[in-house]
RNA sequence: GCCUUGGUGGCGGAAUUGGUAGACGCGCUGGAUUCAAAAUCCAGUUCUUUCGGGAGUGUGGGUUCGAUUCCCACCCAAGGUACCA
């Protein structure tokens, strides 16, 4: 009997499916495992074998804790908002919905190939109204809500409400815009409610405001700091500009601070943790306020060096800093409204890129030092960015190279307060090695004294005060897109109102175009019944807007990580249309124990989403302020091009040994015209494509042989391999393995399909080994193989190394082959052992031993180490520590003995030529080594 | 520049707390089987060698009886980040 896996697994495919094998149930009286996987955005090219990559390792590690008796939930599910569908609409006319149902069709069925063992009852898509109904509820939580600094969480905006009543704003300690006016109780009860609503906005965790975004004008849309990549777009590579608009945001910054102190209590990899906390940025210093000559306005700076602030000589404003204008005397305004309007035409990327150019220019006015009243002129720079901290500079040359570099360039005073440094080439930042001199009460204080003095007189004085400054920006949350989820909002006199929770999903509208309306609003704008009736509570056409019953929708829509912020808790209870989940559903599952996904989502989704869920926490709504305990990159598969040369300006392609002696210029060709041997199929070749009909190889050793070169895999670079292929001609448990077998899971390595033979050949060896089952005792060495293995890959699976578990399948099934073992109370664990990896021939080969029904609860094998004892030991001698030969000793014999045998030893002897041995370590259990 | 991860045969990669470097697989070489091919099986495969051995885990030092593993300095590659005050 064959091993005939297109039989084999098309019949489990269908048993699983039917028999919902991996259905998971709330209510178990089980242990909870939940094994997650980042979501797919299902793109029109499908899967490539690189994709698959973390969901084997994941559905392993599922099946791996079934046989250990875990309830294991592992769903799956698509992230189906985005650009490419939408772009696609543009195009051809065809609705996002119709693209996406069709990709995710596709994705499904090269998924199902695979034989995950994903509850699929579970399975929901980020557009669907069903799934963003919840999303649209999240953020009507969020903005019914402000963050409380006293107490350190989110809260009800009813009880900021209630506390403007009663007190006013002053007593409040909250996380708000900068520029919030301060009121009394009577104050706020006499305003006008519209007046009352632009304060809560000011609060409100997602609020409406005028910010500068970045503006891509070919895709039409804001974009995100980390949706820019070298200040072009992530996706098109188009320009990116500064622009004010109106637009949604999400108080992040609130949670800074919780964001990082969170990443302690989680195991993610190092590598994520520090691009979070990168990013987040935090640092420690003072906000120093200086007076400006002449003007009653103080210009606030951030420094985290507050010990150097008697070495400032000059100030810096970033260009776009609001007071230029007022600040620059008449005599200086021409140069400084040329140096402005310079800056304003450069590009991020030119600031970016061009860190040698120092500019520059002088406004003429003076701030005064908050001790000692020195003059300190003002000048405007553009590497100070009016983005961060206050953009504005107090500068320290002798502290700081830029400040050095400004003050080299314009031949400004670098004034020295380090205690013996010398500061003649280059500024002094070492903190460490601090001594401060020159500074009045600071000299002769280090780095932390001095800081600590500074912080305390400033705030003595009023003059300032201790800071701690984040780089994250609160993040934008509005798109100028169609294919998303649409704001639960409309407006009354241009404030915003949530429409009733109870009246959601509010559905994306029909429109005729995807593209933004003629007077440049968003797609939405196209739509014709767009409208909120508050009497009614529906959508209505937009020709009955009355501004009393009637009130314009929302234009824009949420950006592409509004579904992903919280999909992992919606599959705890995916179907409930009361609530985002029930409180039994997440008091069971409680969280996701291990996520596994592309560490490209380091600062998108995995920051946003931890910001979503410590929300959820404040509010009582999840039990964990972290929704994943466990979190694994997995690395990137790369392709193997294959490369031909053409002798230039010919239709002559010489084989790779060959190409030294000729003018080539390398092609790439379509990876699967080559072998495992690097030969190229030339004939297959000439058919690829036309440009290649009529060509001539020069062979070697009558071969066609290609180059190589690993990259991307790509279309373009013709290295894409399709799982569907692979599956088609060695079987998707050959798939599973050789992905795992190709390394360790976190490390990115290129694929090469030749390989798959190796793991290929395994399985049929292992399919052997079960045709002629027997009842008989297994031998002593059987046992020992088996026992060994169960060791083994029981630690290797605890710890992700799946690579070394297939090579250790292969050791037993060697061995067991060898030992001509056909024993059942062997090869029933073994089958056991296998089916995480290989789940379709183990369910086959569970059937041949005579069980009925799935492999996939079976217990898994229990190790016992006395099979492992042996009688000798094979002990290495080595010489000066390198191993020379071997000796076989009882394993329970004594060091002395052991010593004396050795020395006695005629090999030894020879190894010695006459020299007496000066020290003998004798390891039991391990080694023998001789020093002389 | 800074942070992180990594560097072992022709290739992918193994190597418990420091204890036999190169497991396992690909490829390659030779052989068996076959009309032939595929498939399968057997033997060999780090380099070097005067066939005794000798050298060897990016480079150079160090600790140790013994280092791929620990320490110091450096080189290279990948990923993240950047006029961040």
């Amino acid at each position: 009997m064959q091993y005939n896996f297109l039989e084999i697994e098309a019949k489990w495919q269908k048993y699983w499916a039917e028999q919902q094998t991996f259905k998971a149930e709330t209510h178990s009286a089980k242990p909870k495992f939940y094994v997650l996987d980042m979501f797919p955005y299902p793109s029109g090219a499908g899967l490539h074998v690189g994709h698959p990559l973390g969901y084997i390792a994941s559905d392993i590690y599922a099946r791996f804790k079934r046989h250990q008796g875990y309830e294991v939930l592992h769903p799956m599910g698509y992230d189906s908002f985005g650009l490419p569908a939408e772009q696609y609409a543009i195009q051809t006319g065809q609705h996002p919905a119709v693209t996406t149902e069709t990709n995710i069709n596709r994705y499904r069925e090269q998924l199902d190939r695979l034989g995950f063992s994903f509850d699929w009852s579970r399975e929901f898509r980020t557009s669907s109204p069903s799934y963003y109904k919840w999303t649209q509820w999240v953020f009507i939580q969020l903005f019914e809500s402000w963050y409380n600094t006293s107490s350190d969480k989110a809260e009800p905006i009813s009880d900021l409400i209630s506390e403007f009543e009663a007190n006013g704003n002053t007593q409040i300690k909250a996380v708000a815009d900068e520029d919030v006016k301060q009121f009394k109780a009577a104050e706020w009860k006499a305003m006008k409610e519209e007046e009352q609503q632009a304060i809560l906005l000011q609060y409100r965790l997602a609020y409406l405001a005028d910010t500068e975004v970045n503006w891509c004008p070919a895709l039409g849309t804001v974009l995100a700091n980390d949706e820019i990549v070298n200040g072009v777009s992530e996706r098109g590579g188009h320009p990116v500009i500064r622009k004010k608009m109106t637009q949604w945001s999400m108080r992040i910054t609130a949670y800074a601070q919780r964001l990082l102190d969170g990443l302690q209590n989680i195991d993610w990899p190092q590598p994520l943790k520090d691009s979070q906390t990168n990013w987040i940025g935090r640092s420690e210093g003072a906000e120093v306020e200086f007076e400006v000559e002449g003007h009653p306005e103080k210009i606030k700076v951030f420094t985290t060096r507050p010990d150097t602030l008697y070495g400032v000589s000059f100030m810096t404003l970033a260009p776009e800093h609001p007071w230029v204008e007022r600040f620059t005397t008449a005599e200086q305004k021409a140069e400084i409204d040329a140096y402005v309007e310079a800056t304003s035409k450069r590009s991020e990327r030119d600031r970016m890129s061009d860190v040698k150019t120092i500019s520059g220019a002088f406004t003429g006015a003076y701030a005064l030092h908050p001790f000692t009243g020195d003059r300190i002129p003002i000048w405007i720079g553009d590497y100070v960015l009016a983005s961060y901290g206050t953009g504005a500079v107090m500068a320290v040359p002798c502290g700081d190279q830029r400040d050095y570099d400004f003050a080299k360039h314009f031949n400004l005073p670098i004034p020295n307060i380090f205690d013996g440094v010398d500061i003649s080439e280059e500024a002094f930042a070492d903190k460490a090695n601090t001594r401060i001199a020159q500074s009045d009460f600071l000299d002769g204080m280090d780095y932390y004294q001095a800081t600590k003095a500074v912080i305390e007189r400033l705030e003595a004085e009023g003059r300032g005060t201790g800071k701690i400054n984040y780089r994250l920006r609160d993040a934008v949350f509005s798109r100028q897109r169609y294919w998303g989820e649409p704001f639960p909002v409309y407006y009354v006199d241009g404030m915003p109102q949530m429409i009733p929770t109870e009246c959601l999903p509010l559905p994306l509208p029909q429109v005729d175009k995807y593209l933004p309306t003629e007077e440049g609003d968003p797609p939405l704008g196209n739509a014709e019944v767009w409208a909120w009736d508050v009497k009614k509570q529906e959508v209505v056409a937009n020709d009955l807007i009355d501004g009393e019953n009637v009130f314009p929708l929302e234009l824009n829509t949420m950006p592409g990580w509004a579904g992903s912020s919280q999909y992992f808790n919606r599959y705890m209870d995916p179907h409930n249309e009361e609530a985002i989940f029930s409180p039994e559903a997440i008091g069971y599952w409680k969280g996701v124990d291990l996520y596994i996904g592309g560490s490209e989502h380091a600062t998108g989704h995995l920051l946003y989403s931890r910001f979503w869920q410590q929300f959820l926490y404040d509010r009582g709504v999840v039990p964990q302020a972290e929704y994943a305990q466990k979190l694994i990159n997995q690395g990137m598969i790369t392709g193997t091009s294959a490369l031909v040369y053409r002798v230039s300006g010919t239709d002559q392609y010489v084989s790779y040994g060959l190409r030294k002696d000729y003018q080539v210029e390398p092609l790439r060709v379509d990876v699967n015209l080559v072998n495992a041997s690097d030969e190229l199929d030339v004939d297959a070749l000439r058919q690829w494509q036309p440009q290649f009909e009529k060509a001539e190889f020069r062979l070697e050793d009558g071969k066609y042989i290609v180059g190589r070169e690993v990259e991307k895999m790509s279309k373009r670079w013709f290295n894409v391999v399709n799982p569907d292929a692979i599956c088609e001609q060695y079987g998707a448990d050959s798939l599973r393995l050789y992905e795992m077998f190709l390394g360790p899971l976190e490390q990115s390595k290129p694929w090469n399909t030749a390989g798959i033979t190796g793991v290929h050949g395994f399985l049929k060896k292992l399919w052997k080994l079960y045709l002629n089952l027997n009842e008989e005792e297994p031998s002593a060495e059987a046992l020992k193989s088996l026992h060994k293995t169960i060791k083994k890959v029981g630690e290797d699976i605890e710890q992700f190394s799946f690579n070394t578990s297939v090579s250790t399948f292969m050791i037993c099934v060697n061995e067991l082959t060898a030992q001509k073992c056909s024993s059942k109370s062997i090869l029933e664990p073994l089958a056991i052992l296998v089916s995480p990896y290989a789940p379709h021939i183990a369910e086959e080969l569970w059937e041949m031993l005579g069980h009925q029904g799935s492999i996939s609860q079976a217990p898994f094998p229990e190790f016992k180490p006395e099979y492992l004892v042996e009688a000798e030991k094979e002990y290495p001698i080595s010489f000066n520590g390198k191993m020379r030969f071997k000796l076989k000793f009882p394993a329970d014999m004594g060091k002395e003995e052991i010593e004396k045998q050795v020395l006695a030893h005629e090999k030894t002897q020879e190894q010695m030529q006459g020299r007496s041995p000066k020290k003998v370590i004798v390891v039991p259990g391990k080694i023998v080594n001789i020093v002389g």
